[in-house]
DNA sequence: TATAATAATGACTAACTGGTCAATTGTCAA
DNA sequence: TTGACAATTGACCAGTTAGTCATTATTATA
């Protein structure tokens, strides 16, 4: 472990027990064993280490997600994937995720605002989209209904497993939501929000060519030693700047630079870069 | 408007914007037009302004809540009450009930905590009666199933009109949830946790005769004008030293001192008071 | 071993915090 | 107009914060 990524993790540790602002750069070096000046050789600042936790978690998180929808075939099964993948991370990463609940938005740097914005509507487009293909007969408005329970059945499951703490049976607890989403699809007719708001839950974050070749280099950096990644990779830098490989080469390329968090983002954000593309 | 209530509403907006910790008591002072050394002639500390808003809050809200659902004969409408009490509530008052949403624990006096928690006990408490009631026909685990699903409702729904601002039909929105809820209890089967849960759930407060008796002479303080609440209160204290009343009597002196908030909560704990005194 | 390059230190600064209190201002009855 | 009393002020204190930088320790290289 890199003395960068120590200081991430002990940070992580002392955000979730005291909360960003009342955690101090001398907390957090004492914790990690090292003096206050080499903290700021690995940080700029404070705030680019809480931006660094945060945009490390959330890339992940969104691109774990993504993984574990897009590989399953049956539509039946999405939306359980969906939340196992959510729950599973919360409770590996609960110290991060307990900062995620609480602290909301309160003296958070401008920039990194905006960055949670853009995650929290990936989150929700994700959310949608398996909501659109679960529950492709239900009408918007009533998607629109479906969206807002799951997310209030997952804000309700993750604070009792990281606020209280207790033992919690994930599958169990998918099931049971599962269910419920199932039966509300079938039974519900009252919706509470206009369909309009559909479109403000989701809006597409701006995603240039030259971010997602930044990404893909990155991937490529971390995986030197792998010659399918970094491959893989080259061709689909390629492909963005020429395109003329068919989309099932594409889809083969990115699963093979999937093999960790920085290449399952890229994977995503390529993905998402493609999707708006042909979409236009 | 004394003083005190100014500092205490200016105090609300900025902590609604910038958070408990990081709005300064200078900034409170300067947005409130008074020095320094006027805050602290109101209050102790930054910690004793706090504390009081949290505790105004709090006990009207959970005071007008008891009132709306035992002021509601229908069993049938209970649960509608209840969310149309909590809704209205954080609507009028979206700057506090941003700070209660946001703001969950970090680097709160330890006091604050602990009432804090008997507040959310309360109002776990106020919501599993109202399931019970409402849906009796249910069993236990399944009772907390809806008690997940509803806080969890409840909780999406707040974020949304708080944090995004947008208008919203409280009405069609408490009338939503209704239907869900119904629809969980009628068709929903499996339970994701242990219902010992229920009873951590709604951990009873230890309330002392002494605490209430002091509850009553605030409101007989706060209105002395009015002798219809002040002997009321004063037959209820007597009753509490030496019981003879019929509990007919006592349900509508209860009833006279509920004028004002301090009389609701003085209500709602005479009445748990006697709750806990007749279950031993 | 000697030298250059890099990593790490911790005393220091300037700004801000909650909280205090001697000094000033305002009020009102005599 | 005076004087007693209460209300109000803001300079001030001790403590803490994020961030800097001249100095020192460590490592790699020749």
């Amino acid at each position: 472990m890199t003395k960068k990524q120590l200081i991430m993790a002990k940070s992580i540790e002392l955000f979730a027990e005291y909360g960003l602002e009342a955690t101090s750069v001398q907390q957090i070096t004492e914790r990690c064993g090292i003096s206050k000046g080499a903290f700021y050789l690995y940080f700029k600042s404070k705030d680019e280490l809480i931006f660094s936790i945060i945009d490390d978690f959330m890339s992940s998180f969104i691109a774990n997600i993504e993984q574990a929808v897009s590989s399953q075939e049956d539509r039946g099964k999405l939306l359980y994937d969906f939340l196992y993948a959510v729950f599973t991370k919360f409770e590996e990463q609960a110290d991060f995720a307990k900062i995620f609940l609480k602290e909301h938005s309160f003296s958070l740097n401008r920039d990194l605002l905006q960055t949670l914005k853009n995650y929290r509507s990936m989150f929700n487009r994700l959310l949608l989209s398996v909501i659109q293909k679960q529950y492709s007969e239900l009408k918007a408005d009533m998607q629109l209904e479906l969206f807002f329970s799951i997310n209030g059945f997952m804000k309700g499951y993750s604070e009792f497993i990281l606020v209280d703490q207790l033992p919690a049976d994930l599958e169990r607890i998918c099931r049971a939501i599962v269910e419920k989403a199932g039966i509300i699809a079938r039974y519900a007719h009252i919706s509470s929000i206009s369909e309009d708001y559909l479109e403000a839950l989701g809006v597409e974050p701006e995603i240039s060519k030259e971010a997602v070749i930044t990404l893909l280099k990155e991937t490529v950096q971390e995986n030197k030693h792998d010659p399918l990644v970094c491959e893989s990779a080259f061709l689909l830098m390629e492909d963005l700047e020429k395109p003329q490989l068919k989309d099932v080469f594409i889809e083969g390329l990115l699963n093979n630079i999937r093999k960790n968090n920085s290449g399952k983002w890229a994977a995503y954000m390529y993905r998402q870069y493609k999707m708006k593309k042909s979409g236009e």
